[in-house]
DNA sequence: GCATTCGTCGAAACCGGTTTCGAACCGTTT
DNA sequence: AAACGGTTCGAAACCGGTTTCGACGAATGC
């Protein structure tokens, strides 16, 4: 029972130094352009590695080296909204092609978790970055005395003896702000999402302090209920309408939550932006470039968050010290029809 | 410059044979359950590896099993909206924890995918998946000379030599007419998206033979422009309710379009689902459970496509004959509001 | 002409496990 | 007492690379 022509093992040093007449180390050395070896036993080892379509193992590269060149992402983000592109940075931190990423799924279940984690550990992987977001921030931490660098990004871990990344959701509830000050806007309500998230207090909190120093103030409906559902931010929406006269800018804690609240203006035949501005947070592209008008959004820089995760493993890997405690990256607004009319045709 | 207060070596199995005072074959066994250890030593060995840790490496394992337990997914699915899923699956195919996943995302780029494919090979992956989709369908094949089983996923492979698992569009139109024809409606329309995607073709085509069954006619519109945006659901929605009068059912060749559908729909003050039913495709939990009324979808089971794409890929290794070609794969109508009204409370 | 240096190359050890095979030891049978 | 079967264990080879170190030959210096 073999698998038909396909060659029954793969090409090993051993065969190329053979079929080179040269022996493995000098092989070793040849290919990988280590000072040692001749010219002309160079290029021929090269030439006969190349016609054997010799494919050197990682597996057997990694027991001597040390290094795995892989890291581990662990997350509960079932949607793979913040982990692509976190994982997309992740790559780019090292060139492509050096690091590999192991995504580890543990759908919300701690016995999941457990178990992928010990996986990760026997594989040997050089770092962890632990992606959080789909539940209640901070995630806990998975404990300090793991043998291998481990940063949590998106959402900081409990513990602040660990390192953890994020992005910067007081700047961007202050930019977002600021943004609608500057077209002119001065009844700006924010319409949260599940208060019992850092990340929607904290937005909040910016915008609320941005507001201040320009002398205004943010109008926010009580923040003891709250979810992420377009079902809430439609009632938030027409709560806030109906409460509060003479609104013209709304911020919203997410895209979806924006979205909601541009289907109440629509629905109650108020234009946007010239009525009322709305912009929200993640600049999620399925979401701003669909709606009506095209959604003015914070950028959370995710993928500059992956990148920069991994930076700090490698940081920590070379023997740089780490500085433990939460790390906040920069945002930034991205503008769109909702709150400055820009575009040629409307639908 | 050493990192701090961790260990400086990982526990290995020697570390554990001297201290348990055995040999390493057979404190090996010992801990692997094998035939030929005596019980005592075999309590003893397994009280010192717990004791100091030991966690066996996978990659020396790897080496002389000559299988890694990893598979290798290559994606352009930027959003991962559909190889999170599918993961998801391939990792239930083998017991948690048992298969490791590493996975590369091209972004569209065929230069970084053959670096990535460079890169899975030498870690010596036991098998690929190729989920496709963010482009024109069907992809590329990656060749039929690579030294591993490969299966291309949701989006099948150019080549019929190829392996490719995806879900059965074809059905899920069949499925989604007769489920409209089940409630009454006989005006059925369908919007399709990219006309260049197989998948929204084979859409038309199964909701057109439903119907043609059942004594009825699918309603299209020209099929030569079209994409996946919603701006092209709402101007396709407005054309057919133009120029098709009484129609009163929507096929939407996705959730996006669908949702696209309900919003010209409201605001030509047409009810849901009680003048026209609207359903769509993929399921996507973010979008159905978020309109208004809750979306009917049909779900694609990419979980199961993903289990199976690896179950394929186990078979290959375990020296089955896998067949080529195409495998299509069951769907199914989950029924929301947006056909069947069901709920309590509108808003 | 001999000692020294340099560049080239190969034998062997090593990474951390698994597996094979033979030695040692036990108790039982004849 | 010798032969035998069965169990327990360890030495050594092995997986596929990398690295160290010593051998060798050629070129250079005196």
């Amino acid at each position: 029972m073999e698998i038909a022509d396909r060659p029954r093992r793969e090409v090993t040093l051993a065969d190329v130094a053979r079929a080179a007449g040269v022996s493995k180390s000098t092989a070793s050395k040849a290919l990988r352009d280590k000072y040692g070896v001749g010219a002309d036993t160079r290029t021929r080892v090269r030439e006969v590695a190349e016609k054997l379509g010799f494919r050197p193992s990682a597996v057997a590269r990694q027991l001597t080296a040390g290094r795995t060149g892989t890291v581990g992402i662990l997350t509960n983000d079932l949607e793979g909204r913040f982990v692509i592109p976190i994982l997309a940075g992740a790559e780019d931190a090292l060139g492509a092609g050096e690091l590999s990423v192991i995504l580890c799924d543990a759908r919300g279940d701690a016995i999941r978790e457990r178990r992928h984690l010990r996986t990760l550990l026997e594989r040997r992987i050089d770092g962890l970055i632990v992606v959080g977001g789909a539940r209640t921030e901070p995630r806990p931490s998975l404990g300090r005395d793991l043998p291998l660098p481990v940063v949590y990004a998106y959402a900081p871990s409990a513990d602040p003896e660990d390192v953890s990344v994020a992005a910067d959701d007081r700047l961007g509830g202050l930019l977002a702000a600021e943004h609608l000050w500057s077209i002119g806007r001065r009844s700006i309500a924010y319409i949260g999402g599940d208060p019992t998230y850092d990340a929607s207090r904290e937005r909040a909190e910016g915008a609320r302090a941005a507001l201040a120093a320009l002398g205004g103030e943010l109008i926010t409906a009580p923040m003891s209920a709250g979810s992420w559902t377009e079902r809430w931010g439609r009632l938030a929406t027409a709560r806030l309408l109906d409460e509060q006269p003479g609104i013209d800018a709304f911020i919203a804690a997410s895209d979806m939550l924006a979205r909601a609240a541009l289907d109440v203006l629509r629905d109650r035949r108020l234009r946007v932006p010239d009525d009322v501005a709305v912009m929200g947070f993640d600049n999620w592209p399925i979401i701003v470039t669909n709606t009506r008008p095209e959604l003015t959004s914070v950028d959370l820089g995710l993928q500059e968050l992956g990148r920069y995760a991994a930076s700090r493993i490698f940081a920590a890997l070379s023997g740089e010290e780490v500085a433990p405690g939460l790390d906040l990256r920069p945002v930034r607004v991205v503008v769109r029809d909702s709150t400055v009319r820009n575009d040629v045709a409307a639908d």
